[in-house]
DNA sequence: CTGAAAGCGCTTACAG
DNA sequence: CTGAAAGCGCTTACAG
């Protein structure tokens, strides 16, 4: 059972006849090797089932990592998109004796145009590996077209694009998480009552993943129990001033039992109706921020969906180190917990403020 | 913003017009330096804020990193306790060029002895750091007494102890469990009706986890339904010929409208349930087993909550590798995710089984 | 096309 | 108490 000890490239040349020099060659395909040469090291190689010492390669490279980061950048000091960036902040301070640099673009959320200059901006930086929350559709794609072309792997955090060549994806199952909602609300309303399912700032082909948690409340709910009413309404995060008016409005006009928020802006809903005189209404959002917490503890929600994005940063930086230093092998999908946070558990999610 | 070049012991050395030897000896204490040479390096290395490089120190060092082990023995093929072994290994294989190797020893789940022997077992192999689930908590407190008395670092999985020294815990919060599990069962089941909470092989000092479950489970109605009658019954294993007599015997004298099973062993329940007349009863238990899965498929089981096993393992060989190795900081209290599964979202944990 | 040598930053005997 | 040298396994010029 005990493993034999480590094959070096100094064994592989000696029964090979030839230097380590001559070896090192072979196995970065660094050409200036005679064909019959290359055959038989390969052979060896192979053979004696020889693995890289990477902590020595690594070592004598001197290759230092520079990682380049775009996310959307923080509506407010607490907001949503702070935390993934805390999390790499602290992965690259953890790394930084290994030679991990970052350098963290964001870019303004209602402006795809600051994205591709921010995305520009990045590239010329010529980074290892990026971290890319692929917040724009379109544009994410574009970005990519240019890591691939220059070969640079990626991590997606957040939101996933599918078949892209990521070489991994953290964050949630929205669908799942979409349906999670639907089967929590429905035990709080009863049968029969109106739900309502709201967006913020959607467009079609942004923030994919918000649509998905819409998809898997419907797909629920078509599953469970058909005959039940829903409506989805989105609302422009532009035209947050008369945000409240249109909310009071839409409830006035739809009087559902239960929302369904498929964004951390639940705390706008939250408010005006916990102002209002439509008590009783069950809600459900996304997202542990302060704002948020607030109306969790006053009972206004009753529930919060979660999902560790301060570890989906700190993971991402990991994986590209995992990658691209330890050589590694890396799970391409990583979903995060689906994490429910009620009154009751809200004690245990203080860490997270 | 371009960090500074990494500063070395030959910096070290040159500034304080010693040799390299002597910074070593002053690095890590290894005596033989005069009082006042060392100090002169303290400074020297406090001024200059040398961070030693690991990867040379790994590899000048050679050492080899030997975890020891120590898990319950899975009661069948597809029993819980295959999956912290599945995720350990996957760990050990990927870290194999690192020198990592594992002595994984399992001991019986219903013998204290076999634990302790196992225990000595694994001490006899010296390893460099351990992984342990503290079954017994009683064995195994006093194994770790021995392990803190070889300077042997260790984690804990599954369940938890307090302020044992552990290097880190990975496991579920599980006094949140069972706030959650109450949560969710009082949505299933009006107001007035009967809940029942089931343990299986509980003993005081076992399994601490299952009773912190309970403990959350009560704590969840004392708060919010303080009306709610509740009990509790234990089943012991062994007399699992007899269980389901016992467990059909207790529904007709309790007719319960609710069952929280505190363990993976829900599928027990659940048989019994479907077999017999009443119909209709809600029941929530823990761990995706395919014994479970067959009765959330079926319908007879509301929620299985769950905790990635895998994962656990995997993430407490990168503890002690991350740790040991890498010198990277480690995260004391790691709370795997409380995953909610059904039968709507069951087919996104196919990977599980 | 191939080899020999220096070096990555640290550790470990060994000599004095 | 201190220093100089060899070595960890690999990479990188350089010489031929």
């Amino acid at each position: 059972m005990e493993s034999s000890k480590q094959i070096r490239i100094k064994d592989i040349a000696r029964k090979g006849n030839v230097s380590i020099g001559t070896v090192d060659r072979v196995l970065h395909n660094r050409g200036e090797v005679s064909g019959e040469t290359r055959e038989r090291i390969l052979r060896i190689i192979e053979e004696m089932d020889y693995r890289p010492n990477l902590l020595a390669s690594t070592l004598a490279s001197r290759k230092k990592l520079k990682m380049g980061v775009l996310l959307p950048a923080p509506l407010s000091t607490d907001g949503y998109w702070t935390q993934p960036v805390e999390g790499i902040r602290k992965a690259v301070s953890e790394l930084h004796q290994y030679g991990v640099t970052a350098d963290i673009f964001t870019f303004d959320q209602s402006d795809p145009d600051d994205f591709n200059g921010k995305a520009a901006r990045l590239l010329s930086a010529a980074p290892d590996g990026v971290v890319l929350a692929p917040f724009f559709a379109r544009e994410a794609t574009a970005f990519i077209t240019s890591l691939k072309a220059g070969h640079i792997p990626f991590v997606l955090i957040d939101s996933n694009l599918p078949e892209q060549g990521q070489l991994a994806y953290i964050g949630q199952n929205s669908f799942q998480c979409g349906q999670l909602s639907a089967r929590l609300l429905s035990m709080l309303v009863r049968a029969g009552q109106k739900m309502l399912v709201l967006h913020f700032a959607r467009e079609t082909d942004h923030q994919n993943h918000l649509l998905q948690r819409e998809l898997g409340f419907y797909a629920w709910f078509r599953e469970n129990y058909p005959e039940q009413e829903i409506k989805t309404r989105e609302m422009a995060l532009s035209e947050q001033a008369s945000c409240e008016a249109r909310l009071l409005a839409l409830l006035e006009e739809e009087e559902p039992a239960g929302i369904f928020v498929t964004s951390s802006k639940v705390h706008l809903v939250a408010r005006v109706v916990e102002g209002s005189a439509f008590k009783g209404i069950r809600i459900i959002g996304n997202d542990l921020l302060r704002e948020n917490v607030r109306f969790l503890r006053s009972g206004t929600v009753d529930f919060l969906i979660c999902q560790r994005p301060m570890e989906q940063g700190f993971e991402a930086v990991q994986a590209l180190f995992r990658s691209l230093v330890l050589k590694l092998p890396i799970t391409e999908v990583n979903y995060s917990p689906i994490e429910i946070i009620t009154r009751e558990n809200l004690d245990y999610y203080k860490e997270f403020k």
